[in-house]
DNA sequence: TTATCAGTGTTGTATATACAACAGGAGCAG
DNA sequence: CTGCTCCTGTTGTATATACAACACTGATAA
Protein backbone atom coordinates (compact mmCIF):
# COMPACT_ATOMS: atom_id res chain seq x y z
CA UNK A 1 0.00 0.00 0.00
CA UNK A 2 2.09 3.33 -1.27
CA UNK A 3 0.76 6.78 -0.41
CA UNK A 4 -1.29 7.17 -3.78
CA UNK A 5 -3.10 4.00 -2.75
CA UNK A 6 -4.02 5.09 0.56
CA UNK A 7 -4.95 8.90 -0.88
CA UNK A 8 -7.27 6.66 -3.59
CA UNK A 9 -9.20 5.13 -0.32
CA UNK A 10 -8.97 8.40 1.83
CA UNK A 11 -10.78 10.27 -0.96
CA UNK A 12 -14.04 7.61 -1.09
CA UNK A 13 -13.47 7.99 3.02
CA UNK A 14 -13.78 11.58 2.99
CA UNK A 15 -16.85 11.70 0.47
CA UNK A 16 -18.59 8.61 1.65
CA UNK A 17 -18.19 9.09 5.96
CA UNK A 18 -21.47 8.66 7.13
CA UNK A 19 -20.03 8.64 10.73
CA UNK A 20 -18.18 11.51 9.66
CA UNK A 21 -21.20 13.81 8.43
CA UNK A 22 -23.59 12.39 11.63
CA UNK A 23 -20.95 13.38 13.91
CA UNK A 24 -20.32 17.33 12.41
CA UNK A 25 -24.21 17.57 12.39
CA UNK A 26 -24.33 16.40 16.15
CA UNK A 27 -21.93 19.08 16.94
CA UNK A 28 -23.38 22.08 15.81
CA UNK A 29 -26.80 21.06 16.62
CA UNK A 30 -25.72 20.47 20.19
CA UNK A 31 -23.85 23.70 20.29
CA UNK A 32 -26.84 25.60 19.39
CA UNK A 33 -29.02 24.10 22.03
CA UNK A 34 -25.99 24.58 24.22
CA UNK A 35 -25.08 28.20 23.80
CA UNK A 36 -29.13 28.89 24.42
CA UNK A 37 -29.51 27.28 27.43
CA UNK A 38 -26.30 28.57 29.06
CA UNK A 39 -27.42 31.11 31.13
CA UNK A 40 -29.53 28.59 33.09
CA UNK A 41 -26.49 26.70 34.02
CA UNK A 42 -28.10 23.40 32.14
CA UNK A 43 -27.39 21.34 28.88
CA UNK A 44 -29.75 20.07 25.99
CA UNK A 45 -28.99 16.68 27.42
CA UNK A 46 -29.64 17.22 31.13
CA UNK A 47 -32.72 19.12 29.70
CA UNK A 48 -33.98 16.04 28.12
CA UNK A 49 -34.05 14.48 31.08
CA UNK A 50 -35.96 17.04 33.58
CA UNK A 51 -38.49 17.15 30.69
CA UNK A 52 -39.00 13.22 30.59
CA UNK A 53 -39.59 14.07 33.97
CA UNK A 54 -41.55 16.60 34.16
CA UNK A 55 -43.73 14.47 31.52
CA UNK A 56 -44.27 11.15 33.79
CA UNK A 57 -43.68 12.67 37.09
CA UNK A 58 -41.62 10.26 38.89
CA UNK A 59 -39.45 7.35 37.20
CA UNK A 60 -35.95 5.39 37.98
CA UNK A 61 -32.83 6.03 36.51
CA UNK A 62 -32.81 2.43 34.16
CA UNK A 63 -36.12 3.87 32.64
CA UNK A 64 -34.85 7.35 32.18
CA UNK A 65 -31.80 5.31 30.18
CA UNK A 66 -33.68 3.45 28.60
CA UNK A 67 -36.64 5.79 27.24
CA UNK A 68 -34.05 8.40 26.17
CA UNK A 69 -31.38 5.74 24.60
CA UNK A 70 -28.87 6.91 27.28
CA UNK A 71 -25.86 4.86 28.75
CA UNK A 72 -26.81 4.17 32.48
CA UNK A 73 -23.35 5.73 33.70
CA UNK A 74 -24.41 8.76 31.69
CA UNK A 75 -27.60 8.79 33.56
CA UNK A 76 -26.38 8.21 36.88
CA UNK A 77 -24.05 11.36 36.67
CA UNK A 78 -26.07 13.46 35.41
CA UNK A 79 -28.91 12.87 37.61
CA UNK A 80 -26.19 13.43 40.65
CA UNK A 81 -25.72 16.69 39.00
CA UNK A 82 -29.16 17.31 38.35
CA UNK A 83 -30.20 16.53 42.38
CA UNK A 84 -26.69 18.72 43.79
CA UNK A 85 -28.36 22.17 41.79
CA UNK A 86 -31.55 20.80 43.07
CA UNK A 87 -33.61 20.49 40.05
CA UNK A 88 -34.80 16.88 40.93
CA UNK A 89 -34.81 14.95 43.89
CA UNK A 90 -34.04 11.01 44.78
CA UNK A 91 -36.69 9.21 46.98
CA UNK A 92 -35.46 5.77 47.95
CA UNK A 93 -38.37 3.28 46.44
CA UNK A 94 -39.94 0.43 48.00
CA UNK A 95 -37.41 -2.16 47.01
CA UNK A 96 -34.10 -2.21 47.44
CA UNK A 97 -32.15 -0.48 44.94
CA UNK A 98 -35.21 1.28 43.28
CA UNK A 99 -34.64 5.26 43.11
CA UNK A 100 -37.84 7.29 42.60
CA UNK A 101 -36.56 10.58 40.83
CA UNK A 102 -39.26 13.47 40.46
CA UNK A 103 -38.65 17.06 39.89
CA UNK A 104 -38.34 19.77 42.54
CA UNK A 105 -40.39 23.06 42.54
CA UNK A 106 -36.86 24.75 41.25
CA UNK A 107 -36.61 22.30 38.41
CA UNK A 108 -40.02 23.02 37.46
CA UNK A 109 -39.56 26.15 37.53
CA UNK A 110 -36.00 26.06 35.78
CA UNK A 111 -38.50 24.19 33.11
CA UNK A 112 -40.66 26.39 32.18
CA UNK A 113 -38.04 29.56 32.10
CA UNK A 114 -36.10 28.04 29.51
CA UNK A 115 -38.78 26.41 27.79
CA UNK A 116 -39.12 29.99 25.60
CA UNK A 117 -35.30 29.69 24.87
CA UNK A 118 -35.43 25.91 23.64
CA UNK A 119 -38.28 27.25 21.41
CA UNK A 120 -35.68 30.33 19.82
CA UNK A 121 -33.32 27.00 19.61
CA UNK A 122 -36.05 24.79 17.69
CA UNK A 123 -36.69 27.39 15.67
CA UNK A 124 -33.03 28.45 14.76
CA UNK A 125 -32.10 24.66 13.98
CA UNK A 126 -35.32 24.53 11.70
CA UNK A 127 -34.35 27.44 9.67
CA UNK A 128 -30.53 25.91 9.47
CA UNK A 129 -31.68 22.54 8.33
CA UNK A 130 -34.65 23.39 6.74
CA UNK A 131 -38.17 21.87 6.62
CA UNK A 132 -36.93 18.86 5.00
CA UNK A 133 -34.74 18.35 6.84
CA UNK A 134 -36.51 18.99 9.88
CA UNK A 135 -38.49 15.41 8.62
CA UNK A 136 -35.55 13.98 7.43
CA UNK A 137 -33.64 14.13 11.64
CA UNK A 138 -37.40 12.59 12.23
CA UNK A 139 -37.34 10.39 10.10
CA UNK A 140 -33.21 9.33 10.56
CA UNK A 141 -34.39 9.41 14.63
CA UNK A 142 -37.13 6.53 13.85
CA UNK A 143 -34.91 4.14 12.05
CA UNK A 144 -32.54 3.87 14.56
CA UNK A 145 -34.96 3.69 17.27
CA UNK A 146 -34.79 0.61 19.09
CA UNK A 147 -31.33 -0.09 18.03
CA UNK A 148 -29.23 1.20 20.86
CA UNK A 149 -27.72 -0.93 23.20
CA UNK A 150 -26.91 -0.44 27.01
CA UNK A 151 -29.56 -0.70 29.82
CA UNK B 1 -46.47 26.82 37.23
CA UNK B 2 -48.53 23.57 38.01
CA UNK B 3 -47.08 20.52 37.44
CA UNK B 4 -49.98 20.11 34.63
CA UNK B 5 -48.67 22.90 32.97
CA UNK B 6 -44.99 21.48 32.86
CA UNK B 7 -45.96 18.60 31.46
CA UNK B 8 -47.24 20.22 28.68
CA UNK B 9 -44.64 21.76 27.54
CA UNK B 10 -42.43 18.48 28.83
CA UNK B 11 -44.53 16.72 25.75
CA UNK B 12 -44.17 18.93 23.22
CA UNK B 13 -40.04 18.93 23.91
CA UNK B 14 -40.07 15.69 24.10
CA UNK B 15 -42.14 14.77 20.61
CA UNK B 16 -40.20 18.04 19.08
CA UNK B 17 -36.50 18.44 20.00
CA UNK B 18 -34.42 18.00 17.20
CA UNK B 19 -31.07 18.24 19.22
CA UNK B 20 -32.28 15.13 21.25
CA UNK B 21 -33.04 13.35 17.90
CA UNK B 22 -29.91 14.20 16.67
CA UNK B 23 -28.26 12.98 19.29
CA UNK B 24 -29.52 9.84 19.43
CA UNK B 25 -28.49 9.26 15.71
CA UNK B 26 -25.27 10.25 16.95
CA UNK B 27 -24.71 7.95 19.88
CA UNK B 28 -26.24 5.01 17.50
CA UNK B 29 -24.12 5.50 14.17
CA UNK B 30 -21.13 6.34 16.17
CA UNK B 31 -21.12 3.57 18.55
CA UNK B 32 -22.02 1.29 15.07
CA UNK B 33 -18.41 2.58 13.40
CA UNK B 34 -16.58 2.55 16.71
CA UNK B 35 -17.27 -1.07 17.87
CA UNK B 36 -16.40 -2.17 14.25
CA UNK B 37 -12.93 -0.01 14.52
CA UNK B 38 -12.23 -1.86 18.02
CA UNK B 39 -9.71 -4.46 17.23
CA UNK B 40 -7.77 -1.62 15.44
CA UNK B 41 -7.31 0.39 18.84
CA UNK B 42 -8.48 3.46 16.95
CA UNK B 43 -11.91 5.57 17.07
CA UNK B 44 -14.16 7.07 13.72
CA UNK B 45 -12.96 10.35 15.05
CA UNK B 46 -9.29 9.48 14.77
CA UNK B 47 -10.06 7.52 11.71
CA UNK B 48 -11.15 10.66 10.07
CA UNK B 49 -8.39 12.77 10.97
CA UNK B 50 -6.14 9.84 9.96
CA UNK B 51 -7.82 9.66 6.70
CA UNK B 52 -7.73 13.40 5.94
CA UNK B 53 -3.91 13.35 6.62
CA UNK B 54 -3.24 10.43 3.92
CA UNK B 55 -5.39 12.37 1.58
CA UNK B 56 -3.54 15.58 1.84
CA UNK B 57 -0.43 14.45 2.88
CA UNK B 58 1.02 17.14 4.95
CA UNK B 59 -1.36 19.62 6.99
CA UNK B 60 -1.02 21.87 10.46
CA UNK B 61 -3.41 21.07 13.26
CA UNK B 62 -5.25 24.31 12.76
CA UNK B 63 -6.15 22.84 8.75
CA UNK B 64 -7.35 19.75 9.99
CA UNK B 65 -9.93 21.45 12.74
CA UNK B 66 -11.26 23.56 9.95
CA UNK B 67 -11.18 21.44 7.92
CA UNK B 68 -13.12 18.33 9.56
CA UNK B 69 -15.16 21.08 11.78
CA UNK B 70 -13.15 19.99 15.02
CA UNK B 71 -12.39 22.05 17.93
CA UNK B 72 -8.33 22.83 18.04
CA UNK B 73 -8.30 20.91 21.76
CA UNK B 74 -9.84 18.00 20.01
CA UNK B 75 -7.52 18.27 17.56
CA UNK B 76 -4.60 18.66 19.71
CA UNK B 77 -5.10 16.06 22.01
CA UNK B 78 -6.27 13.34 19.14
CA UNK B 79 -2.90 14.19 17.47
CA UNK B 80 -1.19 13.54 20.60
CA UNK B 81 -2.54 10.13 20.95
CA UNK B 82 -1.68 8.76 17.20
CA UNK B 83 1.83 10.18 17.52
CA UNK B 84 1.79 8.09 20.61
CA UNK B 85 0.52 5.20 18.63
CA UNK B 86 3.11 5.75 16.16
CA UNK B 87 0.72 6.59 13.22
CA UNK B 88 1.28 10.06 12.44
CA UNK B 89 4.45 12.24 13.01
CA UNK B 90 5.18 15.82 14.10
CA UNK B 91 7.77 17.46 12.39
CA UNK B 92 8.53 21.13 13.02
CA UNK B 93 7.63 23.55 9.95
CA UNK B 94 9.46 26.25 8.71
CA UNK B 95 7.72 28.91 10.52
CA UNK B 96 8.10 29.28 14.49
CA UNK B 97 4.83 27.80 15.93
CA UNK B 98 3.84 25.79 12.55
CA UNK B 99 4.10 22.05 12.92
CA UNK B 100 3.82 20.06 10.05
CA UNK B 101 1.71 16.54 10.27
CA UNK B 102 2.30 13.62 7.93
CA UNK B 103 1.14 9.81 8.20
CA UNK B 104 3.77 7.04 8.75
CA UNK B 105 4.05 4.11 7.00
CA UNK B 106 2.52 2.51 10.25
CA UNK B 107 -0.33 5.06 10.22
CA UNK B 108 -0.72 4.16 6.34
CA UNK B 109 -1.08 0.61 6.84
CA UNK B 110 -3.31 1.05 9.64
CA UNK B 111 -5.90 2.86 7.58
CA UNK B 112 -5.51 -0.07 4.10
CA UNK B 113 -6.17 -2.46 6.99
CA UNK B 114 -9.12 -0.53 8.67
CA UNK B 115 -10.94 0.48 5.54
CA UNK B 116 -12.65 -3.01 4.76
CA UNK B 117 -14.17 -3.03 8.13
CA UNK B 118 -15.16 0.67 7.93
CA UNK B 119 -17.19 -0.51 4.80
CA UNK B 120 -18.94 -3.14 6.50
CA UNK B 121 -19.61 -0.40 8.90
CA UNK B 122 -20.73 1.98 5.94
CA UNK B 123 -23.02 -0.84 4.54
CA UNK B 124 -24.43 -1.26 8.08
CA UNK B 125 -25.03 2.01 8.55
CA UNK B 126 -26.64 1.94 5.13
CA UNK B 127 -28.83 -1.01 5.90
CA UNK B 128 -30.17 0.74 9.22
CA UNK B 129 -30.90 4.51 7.68
CA UNK B 130 -32.06 3.37 4.24
CA UNK B 131 -31.27 4.67 1.29
CA UNK B 132 -33.34 7.98 1.77
CA UNK B 133 -31.57 8.24 4.88
CA UNK B 134 -28.31 7.90 3.81
CA UNK B 135 -29.09 10.84 1.24
CA UNK B 136 -30.77 12.80 4.39
CA UNK B 137 -27.71 12.63 5.88
CA UNK B 138 -25.62 14.18 3.50
CA UNK B 139 -27.99 16.88 2.68
CA UNK B 140 -28.41 17.99 6.33
CA UNK B 141 -24.54 17.61 6.85
CA UNK B 142 -24.38 20.44 3.79
CA UNK B 143 -27.05 22.40 5.56
CA UNK B 144 -24.98 22.75 8.78
CA UNK B 145 -21.56 23.05 6.93
CA UNK B 146 -19.62 26.03 7.32
CA UNK B 147 -21.58 26.66 10.76
CA UNK B 148 -18.91 25.55 13.10
CA UNK B 149 -17.37 28.22 15.40
CA UNK B 150 -13.80 27.27 16.43
CA UNK B 151 -10.55 28.05 15.03
C1' DT C 1 -32.12 -22.24 53.71
C1' DT C 2 -28.44 -21.48 50.80
C1' DA C 3 -26.32 -20.76 46.37
C1' DT C 4 -26.64 -18.83 42.15
C1' DC C 5 -28.25 -15.60 38.87
C1' DA C 6 -30.45 -11.45 36.91
C1' DG C 7 -31.41 -6.64 37.27
C1' DT C 8 -29.99 -2.05 38.82
C1' DG C 9 -26.98 1.58 39.91
C1' DT C 10 -22.17 3.48 40.91
C1' DT C 11 -17.45 4.06 39.97
C1' DG C 12 -13.05 3.68 37.17
C1' DT C 13 -10.91 4.66 32.85
C1' DA C 14 -10.64 6.48 28.26
C1' DT C 15 -12.11 9.36 24.38
C1' DA C 16 -14.78 13.47 22.52
C1' DT C 17 -16.21 17.96 23.02
C1' DA C 18 -16.40 22.99 24.24
C1' DC C 19 -14.78 27.12 26.26
C1' DA C 20 -11.38 29.76 28.78
C1' DA C 21 -6.80 30.85 29.84
C1' DC C 22 -2.33 30.82 28.52
C1' DA C 23 2.17 30.69 25.82
C1' DG C 24 5.01 31.61 21.83
C1' DG C 25 5.91 33.50 17.55
C1' DA C 26 4.77 36.72 13.50
C1' DG C 27 3.76 40.95 11.73
C1' DC C 28 2.92 45.69 12.05
C1' DA C 29 2.87 50.57 13.98
C1' DG C 30 5.45 53.84 16.21
C1' DC D 1 13.92 48.29 18.42
C1' DT D 2 9.55 48.17 21.33
C1' DG D 3 5.00 47.31 22.08
C1' DC D 4 0.65 45.68 20.41
C1' DT D 5 -2.14 42.57 18.18
C1' DC D 6 -3.22 38.37 15.76
C1' DC D 7 -2.61 33.54 14.89
C1' DT D 8 -1.69 29.00 16.57
C1' DG D 9 -1.38 25.44 19.62
C1' DT D 10 -1.50 23.49 24.53
C1' DT D 11 -3.53 22.89 28.94
C1' DG D 12 -7.26 23.27 32.58
C1' DT D 13 -11.96 22.28 33.65
C1' DA D 14 -16.48 20.46 32.85
C1' DT D 15 -19.92 17.57 30.52
C1' DA D 16 -21.08 13.46 27.50
C1' DT D 17 -20.25 9.01 26.24
C1' DA D 18 -19.01 3.98 26.35
C1' DC D 19 -17.43 -0.17 28.44
C1' DA D 20 -15.80 -2.80 32.30
C1' DA D 21 -15.80 -3.95 37.00
C1' DC D 22 -18.29 -3.83 41.28
C1' DA D 23 -21.81 -3.84 44.81
C1' DC D 24 -26.36 -4.74 46.24
C1' DT D 25 -30.85 -6.55 46.02
C1' DG D 26 -34.39 -9.69 44.63
C1' DA D 27 -35.74 -13.99 42.67
C1' DT D 28 -35.08 -18.63 41.75
C1' DA D 29 -33.15 -23.30 41.97
C1' DA D 30 -31.35 -26.94 44.70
Amino acid sequence: MNKKQAAELAQTFASDCIAYRVRVLNRVITNLYDSVLKPFGITVNQTTILAMLNLVGKARPGKIGKQLHMEKSTVSRNLERMRKNGWIQVADGDSGTARILSVTPKGRRLFAALYPEWENAQAAAARLLGDAGVDAVQTLHEAVEGTTRSS
